[in-house]
DNA sequence: ATGACCCGATACGTCGGAGGTCTTCAACGC
DNA sequence: GCGTTGAAGACCTCCGACGTATCGGGTCAT
């Protein structure tokens, strides 16, 4: 095993361990590269590659910290690998968004608040007749998000962040190629926030199922 | 930004373009630093940690190549996030498990094949009575693993794996010490399998679901 | 002709050192 | 009291050299 692999399971090991906690700095790079018996470039290779899945976060000219190792900020270095998939597995991650985000909307529909439920409707109706294409990926995005953040659970909501990244392209399509597509999903939305009002979790999880149902309906009709 | 944040993203960029496609030999290090205006210890530090997140597959004394991009090979990076995470999070992850794990065992049910039932039921007859916890992790572990590769879907597949990785498993097992608790465990695991033999999607799901809402139902009260 | 073996070319692995740039913070002058 | 300035500390980038692993062609014995 090369000397920077072995620096990374070392780092990692610290860490897991509780030697090293979150926001600690470590040592600078000179002196733990002497610590771990490597050259400061070999270690600085291990640092970089921490840095890039938010294991680390390093600030020139300050030091180099454990990051707060909130899932959230973990799983965020998903949606970068996300990125790497092709197309033809955009069908498979659209599986998974619609088993999670039905049931993360009837989670959401237990435990949002108010003050959720008056934002989502002002998002809604922040957006004019004729959105662009650009405007209404982001309002499909921002709304979904919402809810899922009520879910309560990061790791759920962090998880779907990261699958709806390469969905994203999908939405786009969509929105450029069936002219009714916008105003169904206003609509859906509309009912969606409807049903998490009333507190009705089966018709939330319900309306939620059928509306990226439709997205997967489309995609696969047209691959 | 830095140089080697550049690069990072620069040979993401020539992937994801599809300049460079899976199996690919990149040029040589130095060539690729001078291609990309960098020198060759900064493009190492790119290179490594894209190597960490199985995007690159470096081979010393050979070259460097582009990883075939399966879902199941890079959301096998997540592992290795996941490890980092501190128990306070296992109950979060348990949540998404039991959304996720029940749907995929139903959908295995309806396109799963005899040979690989077999398979599962000879795992469950390989354990003896009194099995260790690590023989019990492992256990767990391949049979749900089973279960999940058979319901077609790898990325919903790798997900799993990574959510439920053995790190989190063991932590869940090593309080799991009560006899009563092994053995349902193992009752359970039949009922799974009897509910895919039949095709019975729904009877499948409902145990999955079971099985998992147990354990954190245990673990919850044990936090 | 076939197989094992050797060896050079190639490419990644590691190292030490030299400047450069950025952040922080305390000392200074107004 | 406040803004400025300077130095110290830490990371950033580069260079050149040498070590090590792999591959492929050539050689030699069978």
């Amino acid at each position: 095993m090369a000397v920077t692999d072995e620096a990374i399971e070392k780092i990692k090991g610290m860490i897991v361990s509780g030697a090293l906690r979150p926001g600690d700095r470590l040592p600078r790079e000179s002196e733990l590269a002497a610590a771990l018996g490597l050259s400061r470039n070999s270690l600085r290779e291990a640092v970089r590659a921490l840095s890039l899945i938010r294991i680390l976060d390093v600030r020139q000219g300050d030091g180099t910290y454990v990051t707060s190792l909130d899932p959230q900020l973990l799983l965020q270095a998903m949606s970068f690998v996300v990125d790497f998939h092709r197309d033809d597995t955009v069908l498979e991650f659209l599986a998974v968004r619609r088993i999670l985000e039905p049931a993360a909307t009837a989670m959401a529909a237990l435990r949002i608040g108010e003050q959720q439920l008056d934002a989502l409707a002002a998002q809604l109706d922040r957006l004019g007749d004729s959105p662009s294409v650009e405007e209404l990926v982001a309002c499909d995005l921002e709304f979904h998000r919402g809810i899922v953040q009520s879910s309560g659970n990061s790791v759920l909501c962090s998880l779907l962040d990261g699958i709806s990244g390469p969905t994203t392209r999908a939405r786009i399509w969509r929105g450029l190629t069936q002219e009714d597509a916008v105003a169904r999903t206003l609509r859906e939305h509309r009912a969606i926030l409807a049903a998490l009002r009333d507190r009705d979790a089966e018709t939330a999880r319900s309306w939620a199922t059928v509306h990226i149902a439709s997205v997967e309906q489309w995609l696969r009709s047209s691959l």
